[in-house]
DNA sequence: GTACTAACTGATTACTCAGTCAGTTTTATA
DNA sequence: TATAAAACTGACTGAGTAATCAGTTAGTAC
């Protein structure tokens, strides 16, 4: 195992606790002892509970734009329009989601948003989180539209549906009542359907 | 205030209480002060917290239930073709999550999925509502197919990836960043597009 | 009124948790 | 090696928790 930094374990330990059990049902000394350090160590580090928590959603924020930055930049030469374009952002989000469950999982859980409606700093990487997925689909769509591969339509109204449906399919994964990733063909071609010309 | 019993009363409180702030946040004392009980009350008639819990999920099945019946008996005779009564499902459900946002709030807590897992009733519960919300896309694509207004899809996992998308759009609007009732209209369009022939 | 039961309660228990604090160990620097 | 700062810790506190239980009240049948 690599060598880091006790605040650097304490973050993702607390990190994949808080996306498995969330907030209230994680405890500090939990994190610690899984840490292998002492409880009060944390609160070195993080002066509260709360403030460990807007740490974690910043590492995630950290994670998700480096992830699309690295996948999506040069993206008008990558493909051959903006409906390929769309569908590969879909495929990407529902690979990266399978691949991050835990960002994924932090960013669906209640608290998150309880907490981001009285923290600026959670609300503010909430914000930037969810602009860099919605922006993708905006621009893949306003693409299409150009070149005339996706139908008119408002990229953000529709951006922003795209990624619900998205999301609406990863909820349905994890609830385990149903098998979500039997959807994922199906999804793409109802994707297609709606947006194209 | 209509009369009610005191076990009627934790029972509603419940539902308010955990639809709101979450099972674990949610403390029995708390329901007990607002029903203006004592709090050893409620373990006369519920044994423990999570039986209360189990209890309050099977009253949103009935509830969803009885509003789905209410609404989608005869549906053959009351719309045109398929597509427009999926279109109409659709609608009823986003008006439905509107005027009862605790029952879907409850469906979406994380713990509620979660005790799903390990306990039979919950499980059982959340099947039931599920089938039901699935059932009425499914047979209005079912319908649309056969009287040709539908395009040739399955209409089981269509109606999967319809309900996460209405899903999603509602939880988006409860995380509050964005305003998915803005949404509604462009939703119904890009469903129509979906689907049809 | 009496007897019986169901509904209800106050006081208590055993426990968990976030956060504090005084003091110790480690690290960096001079 | 001496000194200061940073990192870390064990022991503790006070608030809150689900659940229990012995006992009280309200309702009903006769």
């Amino acid at each position: 195992m690599a060598k880091m930094s006790k605040k650097q374990a304490i973050l993702e330990l607390a990190t994949v606790l808080f996306a498995d059990k969330g907030f209230t049902k994680t405890s500090m000394t939990e994190v610690a002892k899984l840490a292998g350090i002492a409880g009060a160590t944390i609160f070195y580090h993080y002066k509260t509970k709360e403030e460990l928590f807007v740490a974690v959603i910043e590492s995630v924020k950290v994670g998700v734009l480096q992830e699309y930055c690295a996948s999506f930049k040069d993206c008008n030469e990558k493909f051959p329009n903006g409906l390929e374009m769309l569908l590969a952002a879909v495929s990407f989000h529902l690979h990266l989601a399978d691949s991050k469950k835990q960002w994924f999982l932090l960013l669906r859980h209640h608290f998150t948003h309880e907490l981001a409606a009285v923290n600026r700093d959670c609300r503010r990487h909430l914000a930037e989180i969810y602009e860099c997925l919605i922006k993708i689909f905006e621009k893949a769509l306003a693409m299409g539209i150009e070149d005339g591969s996706v139908r008119q339509l408002s990229p953000r109204k529709t951006a922003l549906i795209i990624l619900a449906m998205v999301d609406g399919i990863e909820q349905l994964e994890n609830n385990r009542l149903y098998d979500a990733s039997a959807l994922y063909g199906e999804l793409l071609v109802s994707c297609r359907h709606m947006i194209q010309q």
